[in-house]
DNA sequence: CGTGAAGATTGATCCTTGTCAATTTGCGCT
DNA sequence: AGCGCAAATTGACAAGGATCAATCTTCACG
C-alpha cells in the first residue's frame, strides 16, 4: 500500500508520464495505490468494469482472451508498463482479462482522475494519445504475424526478437514456460515442442529454458523478420539516449498490450 | 478537390469532431483536400511515411498487410471512417496498405496540423485518444476472433453480425467480393466456399452476393457469438439517439480500423 | 535424497486448411 | 445475344495443426 519514492520514479519515467508537468503528474497518481500481489492472481476478468490504470511495477502480467472454454494469451508484460489504457480512457469494460505469472509489484491509477485530467491538458492527453497509437500498432503487428505467418515461422520471428532484445547473445534465455509461449503463438504446447525441433536444421537447441542460437544467420533467413511486423526494440537498460530513443519509445515502446515479451 | 457543404458536415458529424470548437475544426481541416479515385488505387502502401490523415467519405477502402508474396486484409471500411490515425499520431509510418475496392472519395487532413492541434486543444486530444481506444479495441477483438475461432466459427459470427447490422432481414447482401471476405476472415476463397457450404445445415442458403439465413437461431447457436469478440453495433441511420448512442459511437462507432465491415 | 505433481516431449491419428487443377458461374462489353 | 474474362466452386491431394495417450524431465517439498 505504501509507495517508495523510486516507484513514483519508474512511473514518472514512462513515456505517459515523462513529458508531464509536476502537477500534472501528482493529479493523476494522487488517489493511487500500490498493491502486491502472488504469482497466478487473476487481477481482471474479461467483461469486469475498469476502474483503474494498473502500471506493472515488478513481476509479470499476462493479458488473455478467452471464448468456449478455450484461451489465448494476447500479450505478456514486464515492468515497467500499463494495461488496460483503452478500456479506462473509453470507461468501458475491458476485453481481455489480466493474471499475473509471478509475484507483482502494480500500481492502480484511478481511471476517473486521469480521464479528468485529459480533459484538462492538452500535453497529457496527447501523451495517452501516442501511448494508444503505440498500444493500436502492436496489436496491428500481431494480427499479422498471426495471419500471414505459419507456427514455425512466428517461432523463428519471436527468437530473433529476443535475441536482439537480450542483446545477441548467443544462448537467450525463455522468460516464461513454453506453455504461455504456445499460447502467445497461436499454438498449442505440442506444437510448440515440434516446432522448436524443426528449427534443428538452422542450428536452435533447446535446453530446458536456454534456446542456443548457433547460425543466428540461418534462423534469421527462415524468419525473415520485416520492420513492419516484428518489432526489435533495442535493449532495455543500455539508455540508447536522447532523441533517437524517445521516438522508438513514443512509437513502440514500454507500455500496454505487446506480442513477445 | 472542391469541397460540399454536405461533406464538411459529414466529417464534422464523425466522433472525432463532432464536440471539437469551431476553431478547431477549421484549424485541422484548413489544408484539407478531396480526391477521387477510382477502384483498385492504391493509396498508401505499408512502410511509406504518412503525411495525412485520410476520411473516407464514399466508396470503401481495404487496410492489408503483407509478408513474403502473401496479403491478407486487414479491415473493410465504409463511409464515413478514418484511417491511419495511429501512424499520424506518432509521425510514423504506415503499417498497412490502404487502397480503393470501389470509386471512392477521400477526404486528406494534414497530419501535421492535427498533431499541432492536438497539443493545443485537450478537448479534441481527448477526442483523439477515444477514436483510437475504439480502434485498439477492435483489433483486440479481430486478434481473438482469428485465435479462438475456426474458419467456420468465424464466418457464422459474421454472417449473425451482418445480420444485425442490415435490421436482422432474412437475406443479407455481402458488402464485398467473396475473396476479399475470404482474406478479412482469414481463409481462403476456397476454403470460404467449403465453409459456406458447410453452414448449410444451419439454414445458409447462399446466392450470388445474396445470403439467406433461414433458422438464425440455429446460426447463432453454433457461432455463439460473444460481446466481447463481436462488435454488435446497431444499424447506422436509424439515429439511435443521444447519449446512449454516443457511447456507442465513441466506445465501438463508425471509424479506423475494424473487421467486418 | 527420494517422491510426487506439473510441465515438456514424443508418437499416432484425425481434422482442418492450403494448394493445384479443372470447371462452372456471373457479369460487363460490344 | 453472345463473347470473354474474372470470380467462384468443386474435387483430389498434401501440409499443417489439434488431440489423445504415454513417457520423460524438472523441480519443489517432505
Amino acid at each position: 500500500m505504501t509507495m517508495r519514492e523510486s516507484d513514483l520514479d519508474r512511473v514518472k519515467a514512462l513515456p505517459l508520464f515523462s513529458r508531464a508537468s509536476p502537477e500534472v503528474f501528482r493529479d493523476v497518481t494522487g488517489g493511487a495505490f500500490l498493491q502486491r500481489f502472488p504469482a497466478g492472481t487473476t487481477l481482471l476478468m474479461e467483461g469486469d468494469t475498469v476502474d483503474f490504470l494498473y502500471v506493472l511495477l515488478d513481476g509479470m502480467v499476462e493479458l488473455q482472451g478467452s471464448w468456449k472454454e478455450k484461451e489465448t494469451t494476447l500479450a505478456l508484460l514486464r515492468p515497467v508498463s500499463t494495461f488496460i489504457l483503452a478500456a479506462v480512457v473509453l470507461d468501458a469494460d475491458a476485453l481481455m482479462s489480466a493474471r499475473t505469472l509471478e509475484r507483482s509489484e502494480i500500481l492502480m491509477l484511478s481511471g476517473e482522475a486521469l480521464r479528468r485530467v485529459m480533459r484538462q491538458d492538452a500535453d497529457f492527453s496527447f501523451a495517452v494519445a501516442q501511448e494508444l497509437s503505440g498500444c493500436y500498432r502492436g496489436l496491428v503487428r500481431a494480427v499479422k504475424n498471426q495471419k500471414l505467418r505459419g507456427g514455425a515461422e512466428r517461432l523463428a520471428n519471436y527468437l530473433v526478437t529476443q535475441r536482439i532484445r537480450q542483446n545477441s547473445v548467443e544462448t537467450i534465455v525463455l522468460p516464461h514456460e513454453k506453455r504461455v509461449l504456445a499460447s502467445l503463438l497461436g499454438m498449442t504446447p505440442e506444437n510448440l515442442s515440434r516446432a522448436f525441433a524443426s528449427l534443428a536444421k538452422y542450428g536452435v537447441v533447446v535446453r530446458g529454458g536456454e534456446v542456443t542460437l548457433s547460425r543466428p544467420e540461418a534462423l534469421e533467413r527462415l524468419a525473415r523478420p520485416s520492420p513492419l511486423i516484428d518489432n526489435h526494440m533495442p535493449p532495455r537498460d543500455g539508455v540508447i539516449g536522447k532523441a533517437e530513443s524517445e521516438r522508438w519509445s513514443s512509437a513502440t515502446g514500454r507500455s500496454c498490450g505487446y506480442v513477445s515479451s
